[in-house]
DNA sequence: ATCAATTGACACCGAACGGTATCATCAGCA
DNA sequence: TGCTGATGATACCGTTCGGTGTCAATTGAT
């Protein structure tokens, strides 16, 4: 699932880990952060540590992946390909 | 590409800038943040803040997906499929 | 040789984080 | 009804972040 904003990762967690029948506590122990974090993470904290997002998925048994935006096989419309641009004018 | 470490992210950050003929300078003022946090992340520093990684991957094209670890249909030997098992055992 | 751009590095400092601890509330169950 | 577990919420506090600003070294181009 995609991720534009820290609410969106936030939601993603909490339904997994519902998903998982985890308790705020045994996520957090798993994932060795504090109930605290956990809590106002899902809570819609506007912060948050990358690494213990990184714990926490990986406790959900969740991975993060980083893609380019444009997949040039299946851009939208007037969308822009800048993997494609660049290809085109690398070396200029 | 998969995103296991702080490290991990930082290389991508890292490879898509100089990818995009981009300074870390121009990086920054793109994604909203200062260039000390680009050149502190790209260096390894262990610690990061989720909202700005996001946007410095929003100025780089890239997006961040979250998805379960193991797929059941592509899942190691040995390995656990999470998924699986909480559909046999969900209503318990 | 000179100049600008880029990068690594550091000091300073206010702001915010994150852990521990604690409390009230609510749902579920014996 | 009384008990237990989960959750939302907050105070305290040491630690660390992240921005601004600055500096030296390096690179690239003129």
């Amino acid at each position: 699932m995609l991720v534009r904003s820290i609410g969106e990762a936030a939601a993603h967690v909490r339904g997994r880990r519902l998903q998982l029948r985890l308790s705020q506590d045994q996520l957090a122990q798993r994932a060795g952060v504090s109930r605290k974090w956990v809590y106002e993470f899902e809570a819609g904290k506007p912060h948050a540590e990358l690494g213990h997002l990184l714990r926490v998925l990986d406790a959900l048994d969740l991975q993060l992946d980083v893609s380019p935006r444009s997949a040039s096989s299946e851009s939208a419309q007037g969308a822009v390909n800048l993997d494609e641009i660049l290809e085109r004018h690398r070396d200029g």
